[in-house]
RNA sequence: UGGGGCGUCGCCAAGCGGUAAGGCACCGGAUUUUGAUUCCGGCAUUCGCAGGUUCGAUCCCUGCCGCCCCAGCCA
């Protein structure tokens, strides 16, 4: 596994454990990242997945991967290998701990029927509406089901013929027996066993009764020996309810410990609507780029390194936080300025014309790959008298402080020679359609003596440049907080993609994809590994680059 | 107005009775054939508010205020 570095910060659970370790009251650390299979990971996963590897990592234990797939009408197979790679992807090794809760099913069941010997579970039969009825409020006790003082007897029999497949779904329930007046919602009898007539993924129609989440998730940490269950902050009053399940049934007791879940400025982070947001279209899938999801992230071309600098950089506390979403972005840029290699393309062109340099010439320049990391080589970049530039490198009158191209002025073509703009040609309408140069052929790679040209802009040869498809992304949407309103849906961002047409230089048409380059003075662009054709790469946006002229302006 | 949590710089976040780490952002300045990168420097007399305990409190106590979570046969 690589090991970027690790400014080992401290947060408040590595200082819990390391206090256990050393008190004695733990001789070893086991974790787990415990996902439904019921949808794609997002980059809220990856913060608990990385904490959650990154604690047995740095402790010298191990970290599980179990899949808690106690509903199987929402989960499938498809999900399961998805997120398996999405960790993977991460750089993350579950070792021979690959787990699934339904491997416990047959152990959960044997609990179940414990209980109920022991007094401490009954079957309902009351409708959900009843159930919902009385178990009270926030502010008033629950009342006592009808059904809470079954005999064992009965219990066991009902529970088993639930087993049996001879009841429809809901028609009973197997529920823990505690205290229907606890101030804490979770312990006012929660439900243990539902009847569900489901298909599921690993077990097939071996079960007609599946064990709910609260009955699985603690006993099943248990069964694998986890020392520390680091979980969201939602799951803080469960905790009783696991204790007191773990208590009754006399079994190992993992320490739960929670953390406050990421919230991404811009993006909506909840499986729900992520799913709603493929099924409705909104977006081409879980993998478009613009989804808060690993795959998306993937395909827009975020290098796994980054994500993982962004998890270790935001920190782990207990208070609700909201990231920026600039700070997941500034990571992204952060490594990819060390491994992308420089290209030169051009997204909105204007003509220049070189006057001096002859028309039937072609100059194949030599042009760094990286102009930091020489190890990385050279590419040939083909000049000629007629090239394209970058529309807004060119104002007709400028500001002072706008060193690019304007009438009468210099400047430097990126891995090329001085040009100065002789002639500004209009058509009817007086836009600018072309630019009159001059060259100053004695500055390929070096300086002209007396005098300094500051601005630097990219080019491509006209002739030799290629079309490429390039799609523009931006954040999906444009409220910080897209829950604020109504309905998240109207704060979709409408020009979260453009498509539009660069003008690239040649050798790029052979890219790979997944590959990211930067584009000289615009930004890093990954090819698309959907919709690329060998020849023919289509290139996502990953980010921009930071561009302190444009707050300047 | 039941219960469980949380409030330290613009955003994260250390700190756990001895006098405010770090990162990101931001602001200067240097280098630069990317207005990028890199580099150097600056950036909380103050820890939600008000009292109290103490020689000393962000850390302990009390009371306020603000915010988050919980009433699925979802996880």
């Amino acid at each position: 596994m690589s090991t970027p570095e690790r400014p080992v910060s401290s947060n408040f659970i590595r200082t819990i454990i390391t206090e256990d370790l050393e008190s004695g009251k733990r001789d070893q650390v086991v974790t787990r990242f415990p996902p439904e299979p019921n949808g794609y990971l997002h980059i809220g996963h990856a913060k608990s997945f990385s904490l959650n590897f990154g604690l047995a990592e740095d402790f010298g234990g191990c970290c599980h991967l179990r899949f808690d797939d106690t509903n199987p009408l929402k989960e499938n197979d498809e999900f399961v290998e998805a997120i398996k790679a999405d960790v993977r992807w991460l750089g993350f090794d579950w070792g021979e701990h690959l787990h699934f809760a339904s491997d416990y099913f047959d152990q959960f069941y044997l609990w179940a029927v414990q209980l109920i010997k022991a007094g401490k579970a009954y079957v309902d039969s009351q409708t959900a509406e009843q159930m919902r009825e009385n178990r009270g409020t926030l502010t008033k006790p629950g009342v006592d089901s009808p059904y809470r003082d079954r005999s064992r007897e009965e219990n066991l029999e009902l529970l088993e013929k639930m087993k049996n497949g001879d009841f429809p779904d809901g028609a009973h329930i197997l529920r823990a027996k505690i205290d229907m007046s606890s101030p804490n919602m979770n312990l006012r009898d929660p439900a243990m066993y539902r009847i569900l007539h489901a298909h599921h993924h690993r077990c097939g129609d071996q079960w007609c009764i599946y064990p709910m989440y609260d009955f699985a998730h603690g006993q099943g940490d248990s069964i694998e020996g986890v020392t520390y269950s680091i979980c969201t902050l939602e799951f803080e009053d469960h905790r009783p309810l696991y204790d007191w399940f773990i208590q009754e049934l006399g079994i190992f007791a993992p320490q739960q410990i929670e953390f406050a879940r990421l919230n991404l400025s811009y993006t909506v982070m909840s499986k729900r609507k992520l799913l709603q947001l493929v099924n409705d279209k909104h977006v081409s899938g879980w993998d478009d780029p613009r989804m808060p999801t690993l795959v998306g992230m993937r395909r827009r071309g975020y290098p796994p390194e980054a994500i993982r600098t962004f998890c270790e950089r935001i920190g782990v506390g207990r208070g609700a936080s909201w990231i920026d979403l600039s700070v997941l972005e500034e990571c992204v840029r952060e490594q990819l300025n060390q491994t992308a290699f420089r290209r030169q393309a051009v997204l909105d062109p204007i003509k220049v014309t070189i006057a001096n340099y002859p028309a039937d010439k072609v100059e194949e320049l030599d042009a760094p790959n990286h102009p930091q990391q020489p190890d990385m080589g050279i590419r040939k970049l083909p000049f000629s008298h007629e090239l394209y530039i970058e529309r807004n490198d060119f104002m007709e009158d400028p500001p002072k402080k706008f060193f690019r191209l304007a009438p009468g002025r210099e400047v430097r073509l990126r891995n090329g020679y001085i040009i100065k703009c002789e002639e500004v040609i209009k058509d009817e309408n007086g836009e600018v359609v072309e630019l009159k140069c001059s060259a100053d052929l004695d500055t390929l790679g070096k300086n002209p003596v007396g005098r300094k040209v500051k601005g630097i802009i990219h080019w491509v040869s006209a002739e030799q440049a290629k079309e490429v498809e390039v799609r523009l992304y931006d954040r999906l949407f444009n409220q910080e907080n897209p829950d604020k309103g109504e309905n998240y849906l109207e704060a979709l961002n409408p020009e979260s993609m453009q498509t539009t047409t660069a003008l690239i230089e040649p050798e790029l048409l052979a890219a790979e994809p997944g590959t990211t380059f930067q584009f000289e003075r615009v930004g890093y662009f990954t090819v698309d590994s959907e919709d690329s054709q060998r020849g023919k790469p289509v290139f996502n946006r990953t980010v921009t680059l930071r561009d302190t002229w444009a707050k300047l302006k």
